[in-house]
RNA sequence: GCCCUCGUAGCUCAGCGGAUAGAGCACCGGCCUCCGAAGCCGGGGGCGCAGGUUCGAUUCCUGCCGGGGGCACCA
């Protein structure tokens, strides 16, 4: 089905196009009424005529009869109202799609998303929530659209470090190393390794060497590598699961990956005649970035001491996903200090024709999470934060609000829910607000069951569902016509039309915020609608109908949730 | 110093060049013999400053003030 939108967007290009062809006639949704046309204006300026009288023009054009009466208003907007006929054949159509207005692509594209990068042997902290759910909503997102989505959790699984935890692995016994592991005690494992090295110079000695060993590819030293790998995806898998994210273990692509292919990234670019010699240093001056005094910028590709940096690696990571995955886009869900990395290292891609034009290449950059004193979310002592302690806390505090609410669920039903609370709460503060900007992290507002949070959501949505468990046979949607007389049902109906347009100004924006506003507003829109209007007790005629809204607010919430990741449980 | 970002109500945030700048929290006042009051209805309060472009600027441009980030071998 065409969206609401679109079928008045149509109609209303095509009046527009008979006077200017092209011109944008600047269709948007209305406080005043349903949608307002506001290009007239401009255009009238062009053609240098008077705004109202060009206004007419279109009108006289335009053919909306049957979809919305016209009103030119004020300096020369259209006000559209629409008829009644129309919303109940659009709301009808709605009744009969799955997908509720989302038209799926026509041509499905390969996009790869590389999202949550936590480090190995390092515990996942509030640094990596925002990419890991971020990523993963825009995951769903293209995955709904019709995409083909490739995730990518490029985690930090070489370098310098690598050595030192090697040899303490090595000093602690495989199998106790394994076991602090797997419980996943990655900080202390982590923490005493740094301890021992920063004290003990023989530590030292042998953890540098060790990394040689490690970039040699001796094969025992690989293989105690790939223990520390390995125990890290298990933990790792165990933190998204109990998220409730969509990355499992293949998608794990490290650096590691990419180490056969740094030399070839280096000699292709100096074939093309990239490269220069800085300092010893292998770089490419990319046009347009300058350091503090003013010289040109390098992406430092090989350093002096034959190293690669990660520009090296994220060069050859773009060739892989260009010309073996055959990427149509690639985003990076990683944070703004990021941004001029990625703005370098995209500009030698395009210098190298290895990302050619027609490969959308996005740097998704995101605030920081801040904490209620506005300073870096930390502990009082300073620490990083431990993702899975973060939501702990957030399941303890939803157990309790829960317990406080109905007795009656028994303690394991109320710890699961309570889980998907938690959820619902972390991830709706952190994907309700605009993407680029810093947030607050306040554990008491997002688990709050009242207002613009997860919970509030979670919870209209079980509102509705609890409605269809007082009827007698299971609901069947097959409602066909819908008058609309109550200005709630309206306005209701009015807003679940709009989820096309919510789902695909996310998408196009990669700004989830969008669609977090949208379920907030038809929450608030279904709960006015439920007070005005009763729906099991209405006569035959109306309750059909409005069981027909309710079901349709039930899947749209249910939807829009699971977009963001987030799930929308029965009763709560 | 250069570059990038942000500055909207007491607090946390929306606002895609359009009409009277919207929510949530907090605060005040109403509403449960009736489908879940985790709710609904109503109220007070705001675009950092100064210019410019435009028929029209919170939105675009310039400068200033104030916060944050980046600026060569860690990723």
């Amino acid at each position: 089905m065409a969206t609401t939108y679109d079928a008045i967007l149509v109609r209303l290009q095509a009046a527009f196009d008979e006077i200017e062809p092209g011109c944008d006639p600047v269709l948007r949704s209305s406080d005043r009424t349903d949608f307002q046309v506001n290009g007239v204006m401009s255009l009238a300026k062009r053609l240098g005529r008077p705004p109202r009288e060009v206004a007419e023009e279109i009108v006289e054009r335009l053919d909306l009869d049957h979809v919305a009466d016209v009103e030119i208003a004020g300096p020369g907007f259209l006000n559209l109202t629409l008829r009644p006929e129309f919303l109940s054949d659009q709301v009808a159509q709605l009744v009969n799609d799955e997908r509720l207005g989302v038209v799926a692509a026509t041509t499905p594209l390969r996009v790869v998303v590389d999202y949550s990068a936590p480090n190995v042997a390092k515990e996942m902290h509030v640094g990596h929530l925002r990419s890991t759910v971020i990523g993963d909503a825009l995951h769903r997102l293209y995955r709904f659209q019709g995409h083909h989505v490739i995730a990518r959790n490029h985690v930090g699984d070489w370098g310098t470090p690598f050595g030192m935890l090697i040899e303490h692995l090595v000093d602690m016994g495989e199998q106790n190393a394994i076991e602090t592991l797997s419980i996943g005690d990655l900080d202390s494992f982590y923490r005493s390794a740094r301890a021992k090295f920063d004290a003990d110079e023989a530590f030292r000695e042998r953890s540098r060497a060790r990394v040689v060993t490690l970039q040699a590819g001796d094969p025992e030293t690989l293989r105690l590598w790939r223990i520390l790998v390995d125990q890290s995806v298990a933990y790792f898998s165990e933190v998204y699961g109990k998220l409730d994210i969509l990355l499992r273990p293949i998608d794990v692509v490290g650096e590691s990956f990419y180490n056969g292919a740094l030399e070839g990234v280096v000699r292709d670019l100096d074939a093309l005649g990239l490269i220069e010699d800085s300092d010893g240093a292998q770089c490419v001056f990319p046009p347009g970035f300058t350091n503090r005094d003013g010289e040109p910028l390098p992406v430092i590709v090989q350093k002096r001491d034959e190293g690669f940096g990660y520009a090296a690696t994220d060069l050859a990571a773009i060739r892989d996903r260009v010309d073996t995955l055959a990427a149509d886009e690639i985003l990076y869900v990683v944070g703004t200090p990021q941004a001029q990395h990625f703005e370098m290292v995209f500009a030698v891609a395009r210098m190298a024709g290895w990302l050619p034009d027609r490969v959308r290449c996005e740097h998704v950059n995101f605030g920081n999470v801040l904490g209620t004193d506005r300073k870096m979310f930390k502990t009082r002592s300073g620490e990083t934060i431990k993702l899975v302690a973060l939501l702990d806390e957030a399941i303890d505090r939803a157990d309790a609000a829960l317990t406080e609410r109905d007795a009656d669920l028994d303690g394991d039903a109320r710890r699961q829910l309570a889980t998907v609370v938690a959820r619902a709460a972390i991830k709706y503060a952190d994907l309700s607000t605009e993407r680029q900007r810093d947030y607050v992290f306040d554990l008491d507002r997002m688990v709050a069951f009242e207002g613009d949070t997860g919970p509030y959501l979670a919870y209209a949505h079980a509102r509705v569902r609890s409605i269809f468990r007082r009827l007698d046979a299971p609901y069947e949607p097959t409602r066909a016509t819908f008058a609309l007389a109550h200005p709630a049902e309206r306005a209701l109906a009015l807003g679940l039309l709009g989820f096309p347009e919510a789902f695909s100004g996310a998408l196009t924006a990669l700004a989830p915020h969008r669609l977090c506003a949208y379920l907030f507003d038809l929450a608030q829109t279904f709960t006015s609608f439920y007070e005005a209007c009763p729906v099991l007790n209405a006569p035959d005629e109306i309750r059909e109908e409005r069981l027909a809204l309710c079901d349709l607010t039930a899947r749209t919430l249910a939807l829009g949730l699971e977009l963001l990741g987030i799930e929308a449980p029965e009763r709560m």
